[in-house]
RNA sequence: GCCCCCGUAGCUCAGGGGAUAGAGCACCGCCCUCCGGAGGCGGUGGCGCAGGUUCGAAUCCUGCCGGGGGCACCA
């Protein structure tokens, strides 16, 4: 069976029989292989007008070449040329039949792994300790989540880190009011919890703006953290920890599988800054600057015309996130030897991750790897602006996930009966799968609008649908009986299975365009497009009704096992269950 | 002012320099007694504008118009 992309392969074919006629060295995308639109065609290959000029040859001259040295009568029919040069590819009905076959047996439904693995570190999530995880958290989540899994479906080793915001001046107001709430250095406080993170942060920065000798303590505090005194730590240790289990709890529901020891806060990157500026000062890289220690990668202006600063540390000698950003890279590049750094961060931090990449190469902290600012867009209320809470304020993420589970169950409850039990299960799985294709179906760097009647919508392009497509194949594999077994054939006859094939075999080239430029949207659409053509299939080619001979009838089982097994790995890499029944 | 992103059908979105730009929803007209309607077929309707590169541009380049974002001690 072949592994990987069809398309891939017959690049290779075409380049060896260009190479055979006319002793051209070019790469297999060079070829320019392409999914044809033409009825009857499945792939096209339009090299001939490329190199045409080139070659100093009519475009239909290459392309009679490379028909009559193509050496893939085992893939393809005999090639046609049209129009002015392009090369129909139509693929051999026993090749086609011959790849269902090795697809039943191929659990990763004919993905290969990376020949080289990559060590990728990915930034993902990192919400702030002491606040309530809001819709901001969402995307970087999900779109995060199904980036590492995809990446180690693929092959390559994955280390999700959680950037948590643990560090900083607020935390000196935070500890204090903690103080103020009961909370003791010695952990004898374990009955303490704190209900609502948003309302403890408003009302320690309501004292911090009312009372001046709360300012002093926290002021105070803020020393005794930095200074490392003991009974802080412990204090902020508590806080973090109590945050976190809030965090978890969403993962949890999200279905998201970041814990606690994926979490690399800024208080995580704290020890390295002083030394992270060191070696900038060392490397002549620093200029001082209104009192700021800067960094100034070329090409970046501010509106005055002025070169745009990094600063790595303020006038009042503290650091921000430039620098802590610095130690990231440097701690991930040179003590975990990552060869990929991934930041899944929101689109306006694109000239910052810009400028901090650019300072990185100078300082030598990022040489050959592979650094990548993975941006995302807002998404937007149904009004079209910054979506919001009912109060305008911003949306808890847990009130919004806690929303999509109810508006499941409804949708749920309407088709058909199940236990209490099982209706809350799969409430789930539909509300929060309908969140996460939501955003994975849209373009990353686009921002989308949220709405629930689209989103949870059994037709078109949501993950309700596939997961309702999906679960109709499986009640029709349990009404067959016998699930087809290792080894049973697939007999293509009529055009709606092969078309249903030859969309299965595309399934490597989707994860591939989806890893190439870290689109999740691209496997949504090619799940999607899978999912209807399924259903042009089940239109016209009955597969358990009597007159089905007993070989249409494996074959076409075979077919619906694949799509099956299709659909539900797609989704599991989007981070999206797809449950047996529904 | 400079920089980045985005303008595709009435709406929400796909579109890898290639043939007649595709879906879904909405609307109109037909059809199907189906394995659990995820129904099927047809129709209406579109690349912001103007140039350029190219055999070929929604896609690449330039300018303009419109929208969003960023631009010094928050992260």
């Amino acid at each position: 069976m072949l592994q990987g992309d069809v398309g891939v392969e017959l690049g290779r074919r075409v380049a060896a029989a260009l190479h055979a006629a006319l002793g051209v060295e070019i790469t297999p995308a060079e070829a320019v292989i392409r999914p044809s639109a033409r009825e009857g065609v499945d792939y096209q290959c339009n090299v001939a007008m490329s190199l045409a000029k080139k070659l100093e040859k009519a475009p239909r001259e290459v392309a009679q070449a490379v028909v009559e040295h193509l050496d893939a009568a085992d893939l393809v029919e005999a090639p046609e040329i049209a129009g002015p040069g392009f090369v129909n590819l139509v693929l051999r009905r026993e090749w086609l039949q011959e790849q269902a076959a090795g697809l039943l047996g191929d659990e990763r439904m004919g993905v290969g792994t990376a020949e080289v693995a990559r060590r990728v570190a990915i930034d993902l999530s990192s919400p702030n300790v002491a606040k309530e995880m809001h819709v901001g958290h969402l995307r970087s989540s999900i779109i995060g989540d199904a980036l590492v899994r995809l990446l180690r479906f693929a092959g390559h080793e994955v280390i999700p880190h959680n950037h948590l915001g643990d560090w900083g001046t607020p935390f000196g107001m935070l500890i204090e009011h903690l103080v103020d709430e009961g909370w003791s250095a010695d952990g004898t406080t374990a009955d303490h919890s704190i209900g609502d993170l948003n309302g403890f942060y408003v009302a320690a920065r309501k004292k911090f703006d009312a009372d001046p000798e709360f300012v002093d303590r926290a002021r105070l505090r803020v020393v005794a953290l930095q200074g490392g005194d003991e009974d802080t730590l412990s204090l902020w240790r508590q806080l973090v920890d109590e945050s976190t289990r809030h965090f978890e709890k969403v993962y949890a529901m999200l279905g998201i599988g970041l814990g606690p020891d994926d979490v690399y806060g800024e208080s995580f990157y704290n020890p390295y800054l002083a030394e992270t500026v060191a070696e900038l000062e060392d490397k002549g890289l620093t200029e001082v600057s209104d009192g700021a220690v800067c960094v100034f990668p070329p090409g970046f202006a501010n509106r005055e015309g002025d070169r745009l600063p990094l600063i790595v540390r303020k006038r009042d000698g503290g650091y921000n996130y430039a620098t802590t950003d610095f130690a990231t890279i440097r701690y991930w590049v040179r003590d975990r030897g990552v060869t990929d750094l991934l930041y899944v961060v929101g689109t306006p931090q694109s000239q910052h991750f810009k400028m901090v990449f650019a300072a990185s190469r100078q300082a030598g902290w990022l040489t050959d790897q592979h650094a990548e600012h993975i941006g995302f867009g807002s998404i937007l209320g149904e009004d079209g602006k910054t979506i919001r809470s009912r109060e305008g304020g911003t949306l808890k993420l847990v009130d919004l996930l806690t929303e999509a589970v109810d508006h499941a169950a409804a949708v749920i409850a309407e088709r058909t009966a199940f236990d209490a039990e099982e209706q809350a299960a799969l409430a789930r799985i539909v509300g929060i799968g309908a969140v996460k294709y939501a955003d994975l179906s849209n373009d990353r760097e686009r921002d989308y609008v949220f709405t629930w009647a689209k989103m949870l919508a059994k037709e078109g392009n949501t993950s309700v649908y596939l997961q309702y497509a999906n679960a109709r194949i499986r009640s029709i594999l349990r009404n067959a009986g016998d699930v087809p077994e290792p080894g049973a054939r697939v007999v293509l006859t009529e055009p709606a299975e092969r078309a249903l094939l030859v969309k299965l075999i595309g399934f490597p080239a989707a994860i591939e365009a989806t890893l190439e430029s870290y689109a999740p949207h691209k496997l949504s659409t090619y799940l999607f497009e899978t999912a209807t053509t399924f259903t042009g299939f089940y239109e016209n080619c009955p597969i358990l009704k009597p007159d089905t001979t007993p070989e249409a009838r494996e074959s076409r089982l075979v077919l619906a096992r694949l799509t099956s097994r299709v659909l539900t790995l797609g989704l599991s890499l989007l981070g999206i269950e797809a449950p047996e029944r529904l």
